[in-house]
DNA sequence: CGCTATTAAATTGTATACAATAAAATTGTT
DNA sequence: AACAATTTTATTGTATACAATTTAATAGCG
């Protein structure tokens, strides 16, 4: 009988567990290509806005990757540590930290280029199935 | 002109990114009722594995839940200090650690049985949209 | 202007994660 | 049996994450 009442804790019928799961493998699977650009995968994602943007305060970008002051403030000394980023205040607000990517920064993005290539390559799913993937998390990360 | 040739490079263009961000937020939206349960995220999911199982060595619950001994040796000593698992070194080989579910942590399990209920009302995807995603996290985790 | 409320980062404390290594037990092989 | 190889946990070191609190600056208001 496989009705009963507790199949609700069961690990297989969590939604909750594959997102998980699915997240840190992913994550580990960046980790060969991100070594070679000394990067970790929160230190490429924070790159990604940067290349982007080029200036950003910290909360701006802590909505951008859904972190938060507390993960920012050492990652951003790690990044600026290693001449990707300048941090400086704001001139005209003084509570904000303004963070702008360098010469070096900017140049780091030729190298990355082919890291969600190879990424790709690892995902053995269709295009198709990718892309509802893509529409399912966002979907569910917007009002969640 | 949007065909640049960084545009993979583009947060919005990941598909690590949406579920690296959906995962954190659904693991932060747990919070409140697993404080409940005076348990964490990752030992809730161990919880569940235990409820099912009953006994496991540490590297069976780490093949289930994608966690290896460095993360589980500490959390295995902190259930057992909360006294819902017991930990003890196999007879017939000392290298395996079994661990087993006690009573405490069966009665556990009535306390934990609207967490899946709360928490699956947050989600704001149809039925069909949750399998659909559950299949698509499923076959990415297969073969990654 | 003076004072309270709000805002933005930083800090503190706790709990993961995981690579790399170490330690201990068991297996396999000669 | 002796010893190398393998297996299973534990440990170490680094990097997140995030709640809660603190600090400093600015905004709002009488």
């Amino acid at each position: 009988m496989s009705d009963e009442k507790y199949n609700a804790l069961k690990l297989e019928n969590q939604l909750c567990f594959p997102l998980y799961a699915c997240s840190k493998e992913v994550v580990r699977r960046y980790k060969p290509y991100l070594d070679k650009l000394d990067l970790t995968y929160t230190q490429y994602i924070t790159m990604m806005v940067m290349w982007d943007k080029k200036t950003v305060n910290v909360k701006e970008l802590g909505e951008y990757l859904y972190l938060d002051s507390g993960t920012l403030t050492p990652l951003l000394k790690k990044l600026e540590s290693k001449g990707y980023i300048k941090r400086e205040r704001s001139k005209s607000d003084e509570r904000n930290l303004i963070v702008t990517i360098t010469e070096k920064g900017e140049a780091l993005k030729a190298d990355a280029v082919d890291v969600p290539v190879k990424m790709g390559q690892c995902v053995k799913l269709t295009a198709e199935e990718a892309k509802t993937l893509y529409r399912l998390l966002y979907k569910l990360l917007k009002d969640i």
